[in-house]
DNA sequence: CCATCAAGCTGAGGCTACCTCAGGATAATT
DNA sequence: AATTATCCTGAGGTAGCCTCAGCTTGATGG
C-alpha cells in the first residue's frame, strides 16, 4: 500500500550537488539550534537556494533530518562493531550506550523521530535505526551472556532506557547535562550484583 | 524584569464561564488526541467560539495547557501527601512515581512543557510544578532516611527519570505501554539491595 | 424596571511557515 | 551545436498564530 521512504541521494549533475551540500549544511546549522522543526524557508534562504530547491533534493522534512543524521548514525553503527570485538562486554555495552545517547540528542526533536522510525518502516531513518537496533542487541547480549547484564532486560527495554536518557539530555539544552547520572544509574541498575 | 506568568482565571460573569469551560472541554479533548501542538482556532471551533474568545481567556498557549491539567497535579499532590501518611515508604514513592508518570504524559508535550516549568519560573505551570517537586522530594527523602532507596539520589535526579518514564510513555500513543517496565528497571535500580 | 458600564465576544486581517507547480535555465551527453 | 534530462525559481494557495477595533451583554445600583 504505502510506497517505500524517500531517501534523499547526493545527485548527479554538479549544481544540484553543490546546492544538495549547502541545503544539508544549512540545515544542521538549523536544527542544532532550533530543534528539528527549523524553519525550511530559513534553511533554503540560508544555503542561498530557493524553496523548491530544497523540496526537491529533500521532499519532506523527515528526509532532510534522515539525510543531516545519516553519516553520525553509520559512525555509531560502526564503533559498535569495533567495540563488540573489545575484551569486556559491559565495557563495551557502556561506551556505546554514551555514545548513542549522544548522538540521539544531538539537536531537540531528534531522539523522538528516531524512536519512532525504529519501530515505523514508513519513515526514512528506519533503515538506520534497525541497523542500531541490532548493533545494541548484539552488545547487550554478549553482556548477558558474560552474565554482567540482568538476562530478562529485553533490547527494546535497553532502547527505552537510552532514549530516555538522550531525551533529558535534549531537553537540558542549556543547562548543565544530567543525562550522565541518569545512564550511570539506569546502568548500575540493570548490571548484575555481585559485591 | 519580566513580570509573573497570566494564570488563567474562571470569570466571573455568566457567558465568560460558560466559554471558559467550553473552550477546556475542547482543549482537553484535543491535547489528547493531537498532542500540545494542537490547533488553537479548531479548539476554539470545537468549543463554538471565536478565536478571540478563547484569546482573552487564555492569553498564550502554555496558560491553556495549565489550565487543562491544573486539576489533574492538584490531585497528584494532595494524594502525595496521603501516601507520606502510610507505612512504607518505598510503596508510597513507588506508588506516586506510578501515578505522576500517568499524569505527566496525559498528552503528547506535555513532559516537556512540565520539565521545562519545573525550573522556569517564568512559566504558568510553574507554581504547580513546584508544589509536586516539593512532594516527590519529601517522598524519596522519607525512602531514604528508611533506608529503601540508595542515599546519594537527589530529588532532581528522581524527576529525569521520571520524565525520562513518562516521555516514553508518551511516544508510545497507538502502541502498548512500556513505561511499567521503565519504571520497573528505574526502581529496582535506585533501591538499596539486601538480599 | 431601567440605565450604566465593565466584562466579554466577534472575526477580519496581518504575519509566518508549509508545500506545489508551471515555466525557465543549464549541465551532461552525443 | 543540438538535445534533453536534470535542476532551479518564486509566486501563490493553505493553514495556523495572534491582535485589535468595534459591538454585545450580564451584573449592579437606583
Amino acid at each position: 500500500m504505502d510506497g517505500k521512504p524517500y531517501i534523499a541521494q547526493r545527485p548527479k549533475r554538479a549544481d544540484g550537488r553543490r546546492n544538495y551540500d549547502a541545503i544539508l549544511a544549512a540545515a544542521r546549522k538549523a536544527f542544532e539550534t532550533s530543534g528539528a522543526d527549523a524553519s525550511l524557508e530559513d534553511i533554503a534562504s540560508q544555503a542561498g537556494v530557493a524553496i523548491g530547491t530544497l523540496y526537491r533534493h529533500f521532499p519532506t522534512r523527515a528526509s532532510l533530518v534522515e539525510a543531516a543524521t545519516r553519516d553520525g548514525l553509520e559512525n555509531l553503527v560502526a564503533h559498535a562493531q569495533r567495540l563488540a570485538a573489545g575484551p569486556d562486554p559491559l565495557d563495551a555495552l557502556t561506551e556505546w550506550m554514551r555514545e548513542a545517547v549522544v548522538h540521539f540528542s544531538t539537536f531537540r526533536g531528534l531522539v523522538g523521530i528516531l524512536t519512532r522510525s525504529m519501530y515505523d518502516e514508513g519513515t526514512p531513518s528506519h533503515a538506520m535505526c534497525a541497523a542500531m537496533h541490532r548493533s545494541g542487541a548484539d552488545l547487550l547480549h554478549a553482556a548477558q551472556a558474560a552474565g554482567r547484564v540482568r538476562p530478562d532486560l529485553t533490547p527494546e527495554e535497553l532502547f527505552d532506557l537510552l532514549s530516555g536518557a538522550a531525551w533529558v539530555r535534549e531537553q537540558a539544552a542549556s543547562g548543565r547535562d544530567s543525562s550522565p547520572r541518569f545512564l550511570q544509574l539506569v546502568l548500575e541498575g540493570i548490571t548484575t550484583r555481585e559485591d
